[in-house]
DNA sequence: GGGTGATGCTGAG
DNA sequence: TCAGCCTCACCCC
């Protein structure tokens, strides 16, 4: 789940339902039970996501960093909820909301300090609108690695995961070996906006896709079953939805990625 | 019921 | 470069 669309989903969806009076927080499955007690009752004031990064501001300037890595989900509750398992990690309370936390590589307490330390190892996020373009153009430039190794590096753009970097190569044509410096000043300005556009697209419809309804003879994302949302990713073997290529996978970065030759040549 | 892979990242070597 | 960490949905018996 957790690609930058999914953090800032949560963190609206947070806001929502936590800005009410005071936020009962404690940890069912201990791992943060210090953490937990240190805020549970207090009023939660603010939260600020950043890539796949999010701070919860509470009253008395104390802050919760949560990362979810790759396993980590949040799940939400009106009304009664289920017992918390084993492996909830968090559980914060509000009116009748309840969301319980499981799986995620960070849920801490950070000093003001430590925050600079996290936010200094991120790029500029393509959800937040005052990112800056120019940061990514200048981020890439520096860069002799191929793009689709780039679009994984935090510090060159903070939100993009592996999901989000095979479909926006395939949709500009980008061959992921591609030096991310050799790029021209234009494709880099579309990439960012194309960034922009689906990132913020997965924000609303709470899922990734990338394909148009259109041609599925649905109108809404969410109305797309699993296959259809995507041009690339896991599709390898696949016949490409634009050209019948073939579509292939190969190692880069650590990870697989999923592109067509013909769509995307070197 | 067991095995596996996954939309992520870090720190040791 | 690679092991390790965190959890769960999905597959196969």
């Amino acid at each position: 789940m957790p690609e930058g669309h999914t953090i800032h989903r949560y963190a609206r969806l947070h806001r929502r339902r936590l800005n009410n009076g005071p936020v009962a927080v404690w940890s069912p499955q201990g791992r943060f039970a210090e953490g937990a007690s240190h805020l549970d009752g207090r009023h939660l004031e603010h939260i600020d996501p950043l890539g796949k990064h999010l701070f919860y501001r509470w009253e008395g300037d104390t802050t919760l960093h949560v990362h979810l890595g790759l396993f980590g989900k949040f799940r939400t509750f009106t009304g009664e909820p289920p017992p918390p398992t084993d492996e909830t990690r968090m559980a914060m309370q509000a009116g009748d909301a309840t969301i319980y936390l499981a799986g995620p590589t960070a849920c801490e307490l950070v000093t003001p300090a430590e925050e600079e330390t996290i936010r200094d190892r991120l790029g500029p996020d393509p959800l937040d609108r005052s990112a800056s373009p120019d940061r990514f153009a200048a981020n890439l430039a520096r860069r002799r690695i191929p793009i689709g190794a780039a679009l994984l590096d935090q510090k060159v753009v903070a939100g993009v995961g592996n999901v989000y970097r095979a479909e926006l190569l395939f949709l500009l044509g980008i061959h992921p070996r591609t030096p991310a410096s050799e790029l021209a000043a234009v494709t880099v300005a579309v990439l960012w906006d194309r960034t922009v556009d689906e990132l913020r697209r997965g924000e609303r419809s709470g899922r990734i896709v990338t394909t148009d309804p259109v041609h599925f003879g649905a109108t809404r994302d969410r109305d797309l079953h699993g296959e259809e949302r995507l041009y690339v990713y896991k599709r390898h073997g696949l016949d490409c939805r634009r050209c019948g290529t073939v579509i292939r996978i190969e190692d880069l970065g650590n990870r697989s990625i999923w592109w067509c030759p013909s769509c995307q040549p070197g």
